[in-house]
DNA sequence: ATGGTTGCAGCGCAA
């Protein structure tokens, strides 16, 4: 069994003593990373070198920031998304026991229509070029991370209220569904079909954790020869409680390899 | 309520 998890951290300074008693608690083989928020420099290698992972980063100064922690040896580390020119930290993959895994952090888009939307839909075209590229390899790949994108209203705590919003609208849903028809399976909900309230981030403003007013930001696609061996998957809201939480749970996968 | 909260950095910006 192989146990992988993805995590906006909103900080690994901040939120290290978290991080390391998660760690701790939950023992997964692979933690993808999101928004780190630090240079390769500031990051706590030691700390969790100690918990015996082997880290792999693809840092920045203040912003973004992506890594992947792995029991086993990481192997063939890209950091950025080829042929997109851009300094942004959102995008590391490697190989881990044959399965290809990256930690990708999707930009937010700010508001539909805005120059940061536009930049957020190149990079998921650029996402998808690359992916497709990938899976001519024709071998297991685990795509997960911070998409800021709401598959449908089935994910969006109040759809009527967030209607062609930033994280909603047409476009970029689009993008996200035309990435799954390469053949990829949206882990959490092929085995939660019907559930509601599956959400993976709350705003810290307005009372949303404590009101659940979430949404389903946070994903993993899987290639086929992934998704065949997926027995669990789930959100571990627990992590998203008490002081100091990010404002992202982790997402939780279990594959039998 | 064009609000609210958090993190980085050092005051406004990004989310």
């Amino acid at each position: 069994m192989l146990t992988i998890a993805t995590w906006n951290i909103n900080s690994v300074r901040m939120r290290l003593p978290a991080v390391l008693v998660w760690l701790k608690e939950n023992a997964p083989d692979v933690v993808l990373l999101q928004e780190t928020k630090a240079i390769n420099d500031q990051f706590p290698r030691e700390e969790i070198e100690d918990l015996h992972y082997n880290i792999a980063l693809h840092g920045q100064k203040s912003y973004n920031g992506v890594a992947i922690l792995s029991k086993f040896p990481l192997e063939d580390i890209q950091c950025g998304l080829p042929n997109f020119k851009d300094a942004s930290a959102r995008y590391i993959e490697a190989v881990v026991r044959g399965t290809r895994i990256a930690s990708i952090y999707v930009p937010n888009g700010m508001a539909v229509g805005s120059e940061k939307y536009a930049y957020k839909l190149d990079f998921l075209q650029h996402l998808y070029q690359h992916t497709q590229q990938l899976l001519t390899y024709d071998e297991r790949l685990i795509l997960g991370g911070d998409f800021n994108v709401t598959p449908t209203d089935q994910d969006v705590y109040d759809p009527a209220a967030w209607h062609e919003k930033i994280l909603c609208s047409t476009p970029e849903r689009a993008a996200f569904r035309t990435l799954q028809h390469l053949g990829l399976t949206d882990a959490l909900r092929a085995l939660h079909t019907d559930a509601r309230e599956l959400y993976t981030w709350w705003d810290y403003r307005g009372g949303a954790w404590q009101n659940n007013f979430g949404m389903r930001l946070d994903h993993f696609l899987l290639s086929p020869q992934a998704a065949d061996h997926l027995p669990e998957a789930f959100v571990d809201k627990k992590a998203r409680d008490g002081e100091k939480a990010s404002d992202h749970a982790p997402v939780i996968c279990r594959f039998e390899v």
